[in-house]
DNA sequence: CAATCATTGTGAAATTGATAACAAATGATT
DNA sequence: AATCATTTGTTATCAATTTCACAATGATTG
């Protein structure tokens, strides 16, 4: 009936900051945080912290702060990072195989069930625990396991058909780590995390600098 | 004397999509293209696109739209992707591996010259073409090869310390695949691509989504 | 060659996000 | 019990970004 506002995007991009923070400091046993301090480890203003915190169900208290443990609750319930979620790996190249491997999933509640590639070599092998599959078998394979989370590291020519499969299974987030731009449609969501583009910007900002420091040398 | 004014973050991270839509075009021997179908095809406003690519001294042609080839090369210059740049990669894990074969580096101008582990079995040990040296020859090396970019793939508990001696090496942009966010000077750019983070972000839009869904089944 | 069409560049308006400011709440202190 | 310092939630303000609207421009057509 309401419906929960939805959360603008730069605030939900910082909420896994904060439940980083939050966890870190459960480590450290402390049990209470102002939003001033979670904004010094977060580098973000604490206005802007109990901004973002005010979407969320949980309050926090006058005088004290947030209670840490009530509030990382609250986002592993928000983020769903508590019902752990099967995902679906497409190429099982290095970046694959290191994603595959990648420690942080398993702390958000994500599970790579499977990964599949064309190479006749790779099929029938593990990646850790994981199995490799023939593409071939994707769709029904998505289906069949209802997975509704799939990864995507083939070479980019491969890549919107590898998409086009995993959504014909029944996919709703696609994350694509090659260069090109996946078309999906309205109801799936899809993260394109072209790693080149983070080093373009890098760069640029490497380049600009040396104009300026020309200037001081 | 004219600081060519600098280029907002926005637009500066959409540069890199127009530049990968455009050399595409090119490969489909496309001559001109309008801020339309940039538009459509980077899922943009055509609005947008021009007042990003005012930033640029290229201009378009009314009626007719932007040269593929101009305006291709006039966003290689901008975001420096002619001269080659040498890069380092600290942590020689499966993540750091991946990106150290990563093909798309290459086509950015992005060279990684050198990768460090503190694993002594690792050190001596190559990647590719790629040495592996011990972390505490970092700032000196990083240093003498005068080496501008960083990247951070280590175990998030060591990755403010790598970062630290990056700067001291001389570093100017780090790029930081640990879910740390790591404190750096003014004059240092930082990229944090905590990769679980973008996990998170997909998982609450599955989340969210089931709710909806659940509604109509 | 005038009229039309497609498309850019840009100033103004609207939206969105961030910061500042402050009243209300809470525990600590006197 | 009263006061003080701390910290939240929220409203108002400010800044950045995007969208809108349209005049200006160059190609195309009859």
């Amino acid at each position: 009936m309401t419906t929960p506002k939805a959360i603008p995007k730069p605030s939900l991009q910082r909420l896994p900051i904060y439940y980083r923070i939050l966890k870190n400091a459960l480590e450290h046993h402390e049990e209470f945080i102002s939003s001033a301090e979670i904004g010094r480890r977060a580098k973000v203003s604490p206005q802007n912290v109990r901004k973002d915190l005010a979407f969320l169900p949980e309050q926090g208290q006058a005088g004290i702060g947030y209670s840490i443990l009530s509030l990382a609750n609250c986002l592993e319930d928000t983020l769903g990072l508590l019902k752990s979620k099967d995902a679906v790996i497409v190429g099982a190249g290095n970046l694959g195989k290191a994603l595959a491997l990648y420690p942080g999933f398993e702390k958000s509640g994500i599970q790579i069930v499977v990964a599949f590639d064309n190479d006749p070599d790779k099929v029938g092998e593990k990646i850790g625990d994981i199995p490799i599959m023939p593409i071939d078998k994707i769709s029904n394979l998505v289906r069949r396991m209802k997975l509704k989370i799939g990864i995507i590291t083939t070479p980019e020519e491969t890549a919107q058909e590898m998409a086009d499969l995993l959504i014909q299974g029944g996919c709703k987030a696609i994350w694509n780590f090659t260069p090109t731009m996946v078309k999906v449609p309205e109801d799936v969501m899809v993260r394109n995390e072209d790693l080149s583009m983070g080093i373009m910007v890098l760069s640029h900002y490497v380049e600009s600098m040396k104009v300026i420091n020309e200037k001081f040398e």
